[in-house]
DNA sequence: TTAGTGATATCC
DNA sequence: GATATCACTAAA
């Protein structure tokens, strides 16, 4: 039986949410009452302002004030005027960590993923708990995970580039 | 491999 | 005000 996941599954270190929401089903409910599902199948973790590859790591910023608050928040975010990117805020308040959905089941690709959902900086700001909008669900189902640098982030440095912890469903 | 796209940050 | 940057995709 699926449950939605809480506030509290991602009120823990990124590093620890990143590879348990692989797996894990995004569900997004449209404005008509339709629901379109995509399982999760490779997710990274972007953990505080030391870590280069992350918004945060030049400071609070406006755009990056999110990053900040309340885990379970949706942080979505326009990349190069084109592609939304959906991430999840984790741990607690003032630590800047998040979580990035890189693609799902169905759809490779971040900017893939949210432009088939619907995703948009509407969503920005919100929460995966107590939307009615999208919301996560955990079918009981556990895959293997393996694990792999970043990618993307060649400006990060040797350090952050290499690190891996990106999160990938086993068997793709 | 390269073009396109637009919000944000960082300069004047 | 202007420019540089970017967690990408599609087309070639």
């Amino acid at each position: 039986m699926a449950k939605i996941l809480t506030s509290e599954f991602f009120r823990r270190d990124a590093l620890d949410v990143a590879p348990d929401l692989v797996g894990k089903i995004l569900v997004r409910t449209l404005d008509d009452g339709t629901e379109l599902r995509e399982r999760i199948t490779e997710t990274e973790a972007y953990r505080g302002e030391e870590d280069k590859g992350c918004h945060a790591a030049k400071g609070r910023t406006k755009r990056t004030e999110v990053l900040y608050g309340e885990s379970g928040v949706i942080y979505v975010y326009l990349c190069y005027g084109v592609h939304w990117l959906m991430n999840v805020i984790t741990g607690e308040i003032d630590q800047p960590q998040g979580v990035l959905f890189r693609c799902g089941e169905v759809h490779n690709g971040p900017g893939k993923l949210t432009k088939f959902l619907g995703v948009d900086g509407s969503f920005n700001g919100g929460s995966f708990c107590g939307n009615d909008r999208i919301r996560i669900e955990d079918d009981g189902s556990r895959p293997g995970i393996r694990t792999a640098p970043r990618v993307g982030i060649d400006y990060a440095g040797d350090y952050w580039k290499n690190v891996e912890w990106r999160f990938i469903a086993d068997g793709k």
